[in-house]
DNA sequence: ACATTAATGATTGACGTACTTCATTAAATA
DNA sequence: TATTTAATGAAGTACGTCAATCATTAATGT
């Protein structure tokens, strides 16, 4: 009943506990042929070492950094208090999470913090992207002295990142279009993009995917230059509605990230009919789905993202499979 | 840096460190004094109990059992899977799971499922339910004998059950109704839902949200009486050609869950313009989707489901805060 | 003042693994 | 054969907590 445990091994393996100990730590000093041995044991009876005690033995506690942006938009309020919580509840199994909030679409503000936490930024780092060189070297130079680093929410690809945490975000720039699409019953007219930086791989990527669907499946439409409101509500509000009264012809929108309280706002109080699709539920999309002022809300759980965060970092510490 | 441990909160508190331990498991002959000296030098020195050290000494090891559906649905194969990768993943961390799949839609296999297993079944069951009177009993038995039980995907609400993990499934069918509604431009014309039982739970509670839309918003559409699929593609293609061979006058489907295949293989040999709305995405749903048979596809995450499962039910036996 | 009870300290051996040290054995080399 | 080298065993300490035992002290009742 009660679990198979490196002793169990040993015996079964005709070996002494040092011995299953090199084998399992991959020390040398143990002929090839003795690690046969004890590997076959091993699947023999089913043994799997017990993480915990060896951490334990091991005094090792993971330490892990969120490096968040402080925007003002609800949704990395919520990723915060994820984090939060994920912290007071992991803590209980000697994972500790550090997080720090920086300045919204600052690659400098995020190297620097990287520059300063120095090795406190412990054994893995997971990191809300701003695509940029200095971040991408920044991330590397990490890598090479053995931080794990994942990113979550947006990626940097062509960096030393292990994984990328979330959704596919092409694909949901897909599915924005296709709804879209389908709201839309006008004949023909404008889309209007809303978005927070085009150095926000994610904005870039659900661009990417609701402009293909516009491109090979609504001809009739013709997508606008995007917006770009720096996470911020008032300057969403300000350039949007200035678009807004320049052109007469919008009959969509897709709102694909960060200030989505601007564009809310500013829908509610134009005349004109207009399709809307937005991301990060909040509040405010709550209410305005509910009111009608937006057709559609594509939901990311931030808890999940932040949970499977922390598990794919603590499975990268460990060399296990994810 | 390292962690503060019991021993320190000793120090502090000026007590023994058998004294902290009493504190700690609420263990008798301790005056309340004391136990005010000790809690108050906790939270001065920040000490979490390392619940994994607690657990190697108590030797104590979760033990979950999963009862799932054995339907030849992709959806409960994909839940099975899930499963099958969650267990090898915790089982670094002394928690044992073990599944069993019981055939789907028969309250009486999983009553008895619950008897043969009798203490085997562990600390905590984890059960995809059906609605029926036996197993809320079945349940409320468990939960008398100390077992922690929660429900996922599919809720039995009045039982002891502790949790249900898993969407809300009332909004998925509001969702599926509003979606369903815009694609929808006949003016007027039947809709046809498609569901597994009525004694699951969430196929009831989705079909409750999505007819809450129709009739406040919809009373240009008119909801068919549900065609129950017995979780079988077979029985849903037969019941369901039938249908569409009676009534020519279809312009919309729901499938809310359960041998959506046997949708799609219908729709494909039918000759009507159908809007359709389906659960569950699959290898199938996701061609139907791409080649135009689906306009939408509702899905939830097996693997974020069943990780949950495992997060709760740890956090239930370790009276831990969710 | 004495016996009784309750509260606390001190000590110890688990739990399953990591890691080190020292001794022993076997195999390879000179 | 003597000597070096490599492989293994045996034993111990540590990690942070649990749980039990026994000894000690303080508070209570008679």
């Amino acid at each position: 009943m009660s679990r198979v445990t490196a002793q169990d091994v040993a015996e079964e393996a005709g070996v002494s506990l040092a011995t299953v100990d090199r084998v399992l730590n991959k020390r040398k000093g143990v002929r090839s042929e003795t690690i046969k041995k004890v590997t076959s044991a091993m699947d023999r009876l089913d043994f799997v070492r017990d993480q915990t005690a060896a951490n334990l033995a091991r005094r090792r506690s993971y330490r892990f950094t969120f490096i968040v942006s402080a925007g003002e938009t609800s949704f990395f309020s919520d990723i915060q208090s994820e984090i939060e919580a994920a912290k007071s509840h992991v803590s209980k199994e000697r994972v500790d999470i550090q997080m720090l909030a920086v300045p919204p679409l600052d690659p400098q503000a995020i190297v620097n913090a990287i520059e300063r936490l120095g090795d406190d930024i412990g054994d893995g780092l997971a990191l809300v992207a701003v695509e940029s060189q200095a971040v991408r070297d920044s991330v590397n130079s990490l890598r090479a002295r053995g931080v794990r680093v994942v990113t979550f929410i947006s990626d940097i690809p062509n960096s030393q990142r292990e994984r990328f945490v979330g959704i596919d975000n092409v694909a949901a720039g897909r599915v924005a279009g296709s709804l879209l699409k389908r709201f839309i019953s006008a004949p023909s007219g404008d889309v209007a993009l809303v978005a927070g930086s085009g150095t926000l791989r994610d904005h870039c990527e659900r661009r990417m995917g609701f402009e293909q669907v516009m491109r090979t499946e609504c001809q009739h439409l013709n997508v606008l230059p995007w917006i770009e409101g720096e996470e911020m509500a008032g300057v969403v509000e300000e350039k949007l509605s200035q678009l807004m009264a320049d052109n007469s012809n919008i009959v969509g929108l897709y709102s694909l990230g960060g200030g989505t309280r601007g564009v809310i706002d500013t829908i509610n109080s134009a005349k004109q009919k207009i399709s809307v699709v937005t991301t990060e539920l909040s509040k405010h999309t709550r209410a305005a789905l509910i009111s009608g002022t937006v057709d559609a809300v594509l939901v990311q759980d931030p808890g999940h993202e932040v949970r499977s965060a922390v598990r794919v970092l603590r499975a990268l510490v460990d060399d296990a499979p994810i």
